[in-house]
DNA sequence: TGACAAACGGGGGACCACCCCGTTTAGTCT
DNA sequence: AGACTAAACGGGGTGGTCCCCCGTTTGTCA
């Protein structure tokens, strides 16, 4: 990559400001918050914000990729854990539970499915996804889970969950009843 | 209710015009497509819509208020099958399916659950709960569905799916997929 | 210090939901 | 049949959104 200059200092400070309004607003109002609010809380133009994010989907990958790695990072911790099995359900409750309460990382992650990134990305998506098939590949090595059972599946699933609840605790109920399915246990 | 006057000749006319308009608007946009437009394509002005229905919500519920009719009336048809269980599965895949190909009901249902409605509505997702909820006891009853096991959880699954994918073929895998669980089958 | 590219932001266009309120019209009562 | 009334209508206004154009400012580096 040639041109990786150095960004000016006034658009980097810019950059950090319209984030952390970014965040806050989020946090406030989910994920189809208000942009041009946004931009006015940053005290900088709205093309200011259009040009450093182009698109909705590139602002919410920013406000949550700070923790998006925090959930990578609990999971390579919980690679080679003992019982690889509950490591990767606690795994996906803690992904949905994060999702649920924070709104609007479902729908942003769930955008970037749809609409594929490149390869080389540092999406959301693509982190979760690397962390995640660890966490998987363990378990089923040690035979807690069936072989067939793909991560993007169950980040699908543990997304889809977040989508529809915004409750934390409900959240972990549904992920749960998805991990343990239906049947009665034997 | 004393006063349940029939409409008016031309307040029905048009209501059904925009709710034409709408079915045609929706599957092809999707469930935040333009009510300007809906109401244009129906001939009426924005006002008139809006005097019909009140909020996206109650015009949403309205298009697909027939065809979850449809899976209700299929519920009744599973009802006492032979196999309670793989009934309620197949059901449950229906759903899903539906929910996924036509775009917004799935968005559409959870709507309602999240902000639940008067107890003796007609909305979507009480009828939808009502169907399901025999379908679910039978198959708990043949010992095939461990009894804890709400309906409603079940319907949020699948609303859930509906919602991450707009692609019927991996709705059914994901449905699936919840149902069995993810561990080995005995 | 000066030149120049990079970044800025006001403002405008196109769209949207929602509502006010003067006008039309369907149903009813004599 | 004709008149009356309340219900239904819809044009147009308000305030909001996203997105982009383009003249202006500002940081950086020679």
């Amino acid at each position: 990559m040639p041109d990786t200059r150095p960004m000016r200092a006034d658009a980097r400070r810019n950059y950090e400001r319209l984030l952390a309004a970014a965040v806050a607003e989020v946090a406030r109002t989910g994920a189809d918050a208000s942009l041009e609010k946004i931009a006015r809380d940053a005290g900088v133009g709205s093309a200011t914000l259009h040009r450093h994010f182009p698109t909705r989907q590139a602002l919410l990958e920013a406000v949550f990729h700070d923790r998006v790695e925090g959930l990578c990072a609990e999971a390579h911790e919980l690679t080679g854990s003992a019982e690889p099995g509950r490591a990767l359900a606690d795994w996906l409750r803690a992904v949905a539970v994060y999702g649920a309460t924070t709104r609007g990382l479902a729908a942003s992650l769930l955008a970037s499915v749809r609409e594929p990134v490149a390869a080389s990305d540092t999406g959301c998506e693509a982190m979760l996804t690397d962390a995640g098939g660890k966490l998987l590949r363990s378990a089923q090595d040690a035979g807690a889970v069936r072989p067939g059972v793909a991560i993007g599946d169950l980040l699908t699933m543990a997304n889809a969950v977040s989508l529809t609840t915004e409750d934390g605790a409900e959240a972990a109920r549904l992920v749960t009843l998805a991990i343990e399915g239906i049947h009665p246990r034997p």
